[in-house]
DNA sequence: AACAAAACTAAACAAGTGTTTAATTTAAAC
DNA sequence: GTTTAAATTAAACACTTGTTTAGTTTTGTT
């Protein structure tokens, strides 16, 4: 897939990542960027037109390609559970290597300020519920899941667990003693995503 | 109880929390604070000592008695599963009517930035966490829950569950036709507060 | 080699930042 | 009523912010 951005534009995007998702897009500054992408000042204002349009840039740049990988995901031949457990598995892994972003959009995109930018980021959320409303339909119909969940609240228990653990990274680094990074992805590649998708599926198919 | 701050200062403190919430701690600027609050700027140095003091004493004027309300839960007596939907509202509940200093916490307490505040935060947690333990090990001991779930895993599904609805409030306004903000709270009380406790009940009793 | 467009730079801009100062008003104590 | 402490103020401090300017260097094309 072709990017509209250029080399340095890219470099520019990637050192804006780090730093928004460390530290916020007001608590970086445009001379915090250049330092570290070791560029001229005036370049984002060159490339991006503003530090705003920058953010939007990035946004463009890393929320692509989600919407087709969960459309192969549908296509293929498997038991409802089975996609649910790999639709939690994708969404787990693609959050995780993309952190930043992620994190960006919830702390950005939030606030009222914003608003008007959040167009995209909402089709783009709308697409993945569509997705999601037809694995448990599939399932509804087989007789293997319950008819009484509410749907769209199954995101954000999904990404909701994921984030709240993240959020408290240094909570639970000491509360589980995952000491290293490495200890750290992997409890969330192993025990978390475990963890929601033992929780979906109980959700999905208890019956009291 | 006794609050160590005076009326001039909670002034300020709650003008601040709405602030922080909206537009972050980076985001909200003292002149703003005392704009809003109708105060000179230096008052707020004046009484805290520095913004960075001013947020402090945010999380302290307001996470002080929801250790107290949980303990209390503890002692009542009620099945355990009982306990734990009543956790989940009192939870929900109380969150819900501090969006503002949770969101904050949220934000600005995740970034390495401000780990030394995180101490009192951290033991906060620490304390929650024990609480919900005793619960579900009672409703073990009595063979109700399974023994398979990862207790420190349950609150990240509690809390992450809200926040994310919450953080993608004007999604959902939209998605479920919440048109005002008594629709979208009402929403929250029953149906939202619902699907939680049928999702932690459903994990904890669902054998597979 | 000559030209034009693109990439890049240092400097300056006006506006906003948190904090401190020194002076003044208000309140309390005697 | 005088004195003393607390509360409040406007102004100034030094510094950072995002953006623009005007000029220079690099690159690619003919």
């Amino acid at each position: 897939m072709k990017s509209n951005f250029n080399d340095k534009q890219i470099q520019i995007l990637e050192v804006a990542e780090t730093l928004f998702a460390e530290k916020g897009f007001d608590g970086t500054s445009i001379r915090n960027i250049a330092k570290v992408a070791k560029i001229n000042i005036a370049m984002v204002s060159y490339y991006f037109g503003s530090k705003e349009r920058l953010l939007e840039s990035l946004i463009v740049y890393r929320t692509s390609d989600l919407k087709n990988q969960l459309e192969n995901l549908l296509q293929e031949d498997l038991e409802p559970i089975d996609k649910i457990n790999k639709l939690i598995e994708l969404y787990i892994n693609r959050i995780n290597s993309n952190r930043g972003i992620y994190r960006i959009l919830h702390f950005e995109f939030t606030s009222k300020k914003r608003e008007q930018n959040l167009q995209a980021f909402s089709e783009l959320k709308k697409g993945n519920l569509k997705s999601l409303e037809t694995i448990i339909e599939e399932g509804q119909k087989k007789g293997i899941f319950r008819k009484d969940v509410i749907i769209p609240l199954i995101t954000p228990t999904i990404l909701g667990t994921f984030f709240h653990f993240h959020m408290n990274k240094p909570f639970f680094e000491n509360l589980l003693n995952l000491k290293t990074e490495d200890l750290y992805n992997n409890y969330i590649k192993t025990n978390l995503t475990k963890h929601i998708q033992q929780t979906i599926k109980a959700l999905l198919i208890y019956e009291s």
